[in-house]
DNA sequence: ATGATTGTTCCATTATTTGGAACCTAGTTT
DNA sequence: AAACTAGGTTCCAAATAATGGAACAATCAT
């Protein structure tokens, strides 16, 4: 009755209903109680009921006292050791160091997931912020510095998958909505060798970046030198693309060597 | 046929099934082959094969070209946004930032969750080590500062649970593994109100933490100073003991009133 | 007390998982 | 090159777990 969405439906076997669940509690943000899920999940209660169960016995979420799921402990543990043991990560890190030694300013690693850029790492210096607050965070794609380097990568049919859709929210007066000029945008990328976020994400935030892509087209990344717009010019950031451009490089140059024949 | 398994087994449901594969392959060392989990999980090749399939399908797991399946993004999007919306987290994160401004040492926040210690947070000035190398993970609660405060804390019938079993491992010189040993230590540490690491997790760090614990009985943690044994002394450490203390109260204080009634 | 809302349990029906075996594919040896 | 081997994938009847409607219990507001 159901078997005409072959689009990325999360509910895809036991596992995705499960997980489809446990996103939408973790991803919410006020935390919710049963009738709130049920809101919006629309299942039936008895079902609902047993996988929020299933999700608090395997440690994913938490059940409060008061009825209220929040996300469980278990997610950070795992998050901690795939962060901890990400290859890719690992071999940037020196190259983020380095990077940011050259230019004083936060350096970010994105990978490409879909639509979204998720941060992998980040070195800025005197943290004002908190901690890693950036760290796995997802941003749109579409109008993030290592986002259009990423996409700028990619072949053009997975660029076209990957920009399917009519939603891409304006979040910025300088945010590049339109489907051509988005596509003009990446042709510039593709021929510079390196993208620029003119506030286009969040207002007062500058940036460049390098695309970072593996062999055998598998994935798809990027590096960046983030900065405020009142202290870093566009001219400075220009200056700055071709060592962007070099760490890049040089991190790709070392990812066949570690990521290829693995043991 | 295995019906008298009430411990905590983790094959309990589809769900529990999948979670204990992906948990074999995220935290192993070394990256594994479809062969290798085969050997560890010993189920049936067809069986496996689609529950690494279902985890790889929905981004739980990467399968890399060569077949090596490593630790999916979902995994890190998911643990950043508990992290960021974790209340207790944020309660505590400002009394965190003021007992490190007092002591200058690294401050850690953690929660208990079965046997282990989950970190939560962490404050330190200067990250010699990278950046978020603590956060997430997990140690043994027997042998580290908040982990004997956590415990100490416990109902004597929970206590008993997360001390069962007799793999107590010997990390240091110090570990206090025989199990009258460590009851006399937990309640040493119920009249004192703090905890003591005296190099018994690694060798040449120390620490003081105190215990938090919620009004229902529901969950059990703790914050520490920690510091190195060569600029620490036990007896700054003792100094540092009532801060510490306090530091715990003014959480437990501000817990009710943010966890309790939340919409 | 009474009614309304929220959360939990039950169980026959239905859909999914299971696991043995056959089947590919690529790399190695005779 | 042919035969062998090991790693990886697909198939399908049988076993198992998930589904969801409805009854039940516990709270909360009136």
């Amino acid at each position: 009755m159901e078997t005409e969405r072959d689009t990325d439906e999360g509910g895809t076997g036991t596992l995705g209903k499960a997980m489809a669940v446990l996103e939408t509690v973790t991803l919410a943000e006020r935390p919710m109680r049963f009738t709130d899920v049920l809101a919006v999940t629309r299942q039936p209660r008895g079902t609902l009921h047993r996988q929020l169960s299933h999700l608090v016995r395997e440690g994913l979420l938490d059940l409060t006292p008061d009825h209220v799921y929040v996300p469980g402990l278990r997610l950070l543990k795992l998050a901690a050791a795939s962060w901890a043991r990400n290859d890719f990560r690992v071999v940037a890190a020196p190259h983020l160091e380095r990077l940011h030694g050259h230019t004083g300013e936060t350096v970010h690693l994105g990978v490409l997931r879909g639509r979204e850029i998720i941060y992998l790492d980040k070195v800025e210096s005197r943290q004002a912020v908190r901690m890693n607050s950036q760290i796995g965070n997802a941003s749109p794609a579409y109008c993030t510095g290592i986002g259009k380097a990423a996409l700028s990568a990619l072949p053009p049919a997975a660029l076209d998958a990957a920009l399917r859709g009519p939603e891409r929210r304006r979040y910025t007066p300088n945010t590049i909505t339109a489907l051509p000029a988005l596509l003009a945008e990446f042709e510039t990328v593709r021929t510079e060798g390196v993208a620029f976020d003119r506030e286009e994400h969040e207002p007062g935030i500058r940036c460049v970046a390098a695309p970072i892509r593996d062999v055998e087209g598998t994935f798809f990344a990027g590096i960046s030198v983030t900065g405020p717009a009142y202290r870093v010019s566009q001219e400075q950031l220009a200056l700055w693309a071709p060592q962007v451009v070099e760490a890049a490089r040089a991190i790709m140059a070392e990812l066949p060597a570690r990521l290829g024949p693995q043991r």
